[in-house]
DNA sequence: ATAATAAAGGTCAATAATGGTCAAAGGAGC
DNA sequence: GCTCCTTTGACCATTATTGACCTTTATTAT
């Protein structure tokens, strides 16, 4: 669906951050811009605007020969969450360590959530818990298309 | 006499949609209006008009080069509940207007409800949907402060 | 060691390519 | 004529692409 060069270049980069086992990748921006047909300073330009700290990523460089751009996506390894309802901060917490959430959004959530849970049995939390994961992620699978 | 061009593009959409797998297509607002014969403004019309919040659709999009917009169709149950709901989503959008929030944290919200609301009775919609509005009041306050 | 040179990556502003907004004009059915 | 929806267009905002010029680092020549 998306189609642009910018695009392209960041599902071709996040898809080699995910395979990488350290969720670390380093590349060449002048051989990257080769391999898409740009300018290099496009590349540039998706990695401050696709992949800065707000998006869960730290690019580092260097300049000069054997020069290099890092890229390291700052995540934890997941977690069971089959007792989500007991300590939902953590939750929250957790989720925004693995980036399925974004700062402001954690942070609305985090306040919204325990006046909505005030008004409710357990039960009803757990149901609300169980359905906002599965938003979440569909929003998730949404935002990386 | 026949059906206005912003009926037949609505008409166009929706088969579009309907074929869909994810129930969701993307577009060029120009293009659209090329093969409509009009204005581009126009396109805008039948989305603000027909393809709203109300109707069960979500609509998104962005701007500049390989710009789109993209039209999701939310299930119906979600949207089968009281007047609450437009509610929410009108304090969302003033909201919005008075910056006491972001576009991603209301975009989050937008996919959320729906979702969350599909497991839910209607009752419990309603409880949800309180508690919503009485937390987002209060965040509202804190953020202004 | 030092100076020159080569080999990276960075910045920034101009331009192009989208979609959005809003208010005015048009038109169909009372 | 009145009202509500539609249609239009001038102007705005956002995102992508490009290139000239700059900075940093490694390597080579003296």
């Amino acid at each position: 669906m998306r189609r642009s060069i910018s695009d392209r270049i960041e599902q071709y980069l996040k898809v080699l951050i995910n395979r990488s086992d350290a969720q670390q990748i380093e590349i060449q921006r002048a051989e990257l811009a080769e391999t898409f047909s740009c300018v290099p300073s496009q590349v540039t330009y998706v990695l401050s605007t696709r992949f800065n700290g707000k998006d869960g990523y730290i690019t580092e460089s260097r300049r000069g020969g054997k020069g290099f751009v890092r890229i390291t996506h700052v995540s934890t390894k997941a977690r069971d969450c089959s007792h989500l309802h007991e300590d939902l901060q953590e939750m929250i917490a957790h989720m925004l360590e693995d980036r399925h959430m974004q700062e402001s959004e954690a942070r609305f959530i985090k306040y919204l959530l325990p006046a909505l849970f005030e008004d409710m049995d357990e039960e009803q939390q757990q149901l609300v818990l169980t359905s906002m994961i599965k938003a979440i992620v569909r929003y998730n699978r949404l935002q990386s298309e």
